[in-house]
RNA sequence: UGGGCUAUCGCCAAGCGGUAAGGCACAGGACUUUGACUCCUGCAUUCGCUGGUUCAAAUCCAGCUAGCCCAGCCA
């Protein structure tokens, strides 16, 4: 299945060439996050294309925390992402780290800068700091502190480690060029004070390294050789190879910046999701309308849609936003031959074969998926009254429109042809019955082929059929602004709301494997949702809707 | 306005001096036990703009323009 004329994508042009050129001998890659939060789409693409690069090369793929800032950090992000990361698919092995585990490493490489003159101990303060700094036009100004001695420096810094210092007193910095025209440059802070127990650490530290200090020492201990990261910090690469050389790790990781994968009018912002979620508008961080991992795979995308998402999506440094089509594309590519197709019928009308024997019920033996034998037959019941979906049915036909319509004839899936005879409406105007015969020598299977009809419908027994509540959810997604206006009002797309209906569906659906994950391809749903079948109510997500709709005629 | 990065079809994205891949979306048509799937067909005389170099430029040079990122003791 795999295209590889595709052309490879600049990071692996890079790495292609430091192999070659004998930069580096293996291939050694890791994924990074902050237990501040739960993974979404986003992550995948880092991930996946990580663990897919260390794949590819035969390399290796290391997981790790970046914990270096416990004030944000927990326990249950660290099992959530382990979670995610893991029913995607990538495999760290045994390699499961925390930056926190390199703490003791990172305090002796501050004790080597400051004696190499390359660090010094500031008493500025933080308001002072940004003072000193500059600003994006201007260049900063030297730290009172910066030419304190070697010795003055090691003494301070320990207590700085010792606890002597309360919180923002003192902080380490790295001593480079406060008029580089690159801020991150000036003097940058490696190391502050911080009095908070650690989830990994506890309360054995009270200083913690800051990401541009402690990510490439990270990086360099784990032999890690392509270190690849997001777009906004290209501006840090400099001080990332500063770190590296200073430190004199050899051989030096190499960081490489990509774009981020965005998708259009889709919420992916903490701040609105977690806004959301307080508002009660959705359920939590896994509501299937959200696009985390957790939500993806709680609606059914399977990790193998995920990767093939990642994979269409491709790796370059441009800003974009990729097409929430995309995505649907690629579940409904990756479902079509491995899911059983079932009936249900989500806005029912009932259907009265007047023809067809009162007491009779036959089974009918049906393919789980046309497309694919391997996935069996199931029994379906059929009789005399059907529920079909009200939209299968309409009194005057428009032109190009094939299902029922008086006199029109019709193929029930699985089962026979019938033709629309005759159909009932309440005083509301509501159309409560439609009637219609069948044809006995019709029957699926038998290979009629006498006559063809154009349109083939759904149906349901009425006997047999399950009743459940089903919801119906749209995406939260909006135009340009995003969730939330600048006044702070909700800005949110009407359909984006949950919809309870009754549904009706054959009966193998409510066996509770059924429930797992399988494709009702004619409405264009899917469903899944253990959490809610457990209840007897069933969770349809709306997503090959725009596909699969019928659209009449103008 | 200092620095860094980006710009190829509605959306992604190849291309790396030899005359614009591919996918999604969309539109026609064929097929059909899902208006699905599958299969055909169509979809950038042009690569942000303007000049220049060259027999030849999306590719090289110069100058513009637009967008994104950076002034946390966050990552």
């Amino acid at each position: 299945m795999e295209d590889k004329t595709v052309s490879r994508h600049f990071i692996e042009q890079i790495i292609d060439k430091d192999l070659a050129e004998g930069a580096c001998t293996v291939v050694k890659t890791r994924f990074p996050p902050e237990p501040n939060g739960y993974l979404h789409i986003g992550h995948a693409k880092s991930i996946l294309l990580n663990y897919g690069l260390a794949q590819e090369y035969g390399g290796q793929f290391n997981m790790r925390f970046d914990d270096t800032n416990p004030t944000k950090e927990k326990t249950e992000f660290v099992e959530s992402i382990l979670a995610d990361i893991k029913w995607l698919g990538a495999d760290w092995e045994d390699r499961l780290f925390f930056a926190s585990d390199y703490f003791e490493q990172m305090y002796e490489g501050a004790i080597k800068l400051i004696k190499k003159g390359k660090a010094y101990v500031s008493d500025l303060t933080a308001e002072e700091m940004r003072e000193y700094r500059g600003t994006l036009t201007e260049p900063g100004k030297n730290d009172p502190n910066r030419e304190r001695s070697v010795e003055e420096n090691l003494k301070l810094f320990t207590e700085m480690k010792d606890g002597v210092y309360q919180d923002g007193e003192k902080v380490l910095r790295a001593k480079i060029d406060m008029a580089s025209p690159n801020i991150n440059m000036r003097d940058p802070i490696i190391y502050r004070v911080a009095r908070m127990t650690h989830h990994n650490t506890g309360d054995k530290w009270c200083i913690y390294p800051m990401y541009d200090y402690a990510h490439p020492i990270e990086d360099a201990i784990e032999g890690i050789t392509h270190s690849i990261c997001t777009l906004e910090f290209e501006d840090h690469r400099p001080l990332y190879d500063w770190v590296v050389r200073e430190l004199e790790y050899v051989p030096a990781p190499k960081q490489i910046e990509f774009a981020k994968l965005y998708l259009t009018n889709v919420v992916t912002g903490k701040r609105y999701i977690k806004r959301l979620v307080e508002e009660g508008i959705v359920d939590g961080w896994d509501d299937p309308r959200l696009v985390s991992i957790a939500a993806l795979r709680r609606r059914g995308f399977t990790p193998e849609s995920i990767k093939l998402f990642v994979d269409l999506c491709g790796v370059s440094k441009s800003n974009s936003s990729v097409d929430y089509a995309m995505l649907e594309y690629c579940i409904r590519e990756d479902l079509k031959l491995k899911r059983p197709r079932m009936m249900a019928v989500l806005d029912p009308v009932k259907l009265i074969i007047d023809n067809y024997p009162e007491d009779q019920t036959e089974m009918l033996t049906v393919s789980n998926n046309l497309e694919n034998e391997e996935l069996g037959t199931r029994e379906v019941p059929f009789g005399r009254e059907l529920y079909i979906e009200r939209e299968d049915f309409m009194e005057e036909a428009p032109k190009k429109y094939f299902r029922l319509y008086p006199g029109n004839e019709v193929r029930l899936m699985n089962a026979y042809f019938v033709t629309c005879t005759d159909y009932v409406k309440d005083e509301s105007g509501k159309v409560t019955e439609v009637h219609c015969t069948y044809d006995p020598a019709t029957k699926c299977g038998t290979g009629f082929s006498e006559r063809k009809v154009k349109g083939t419908i759904h149906w349901v027994p009425v006997k047999e059929a399950i009743k459940a509540e089903v919801r119906l959810y749209e995406n939260i997604i909006d135009e340009e602004k995003g969730v939330y206006n600048e006044d702070g009002s909700l800005n949110l797309n009407p359909n984006s709301l949950t919809v309870l209906k009754d549904c009706f569906m054959e009966p193998a659906l409510a066996d509770a494997e059924a429930y797992e994950s399988f494709q009702f391809v004619r409405q264009g749903f899917f469903c899944v949702d253990a959490r809610d079948s457990k209840e007897g109510a069933m969770v349809f997500n709306r997503i090959v809707s725009l596909k699969s709709s019928y659209t009449l005629p103008k």
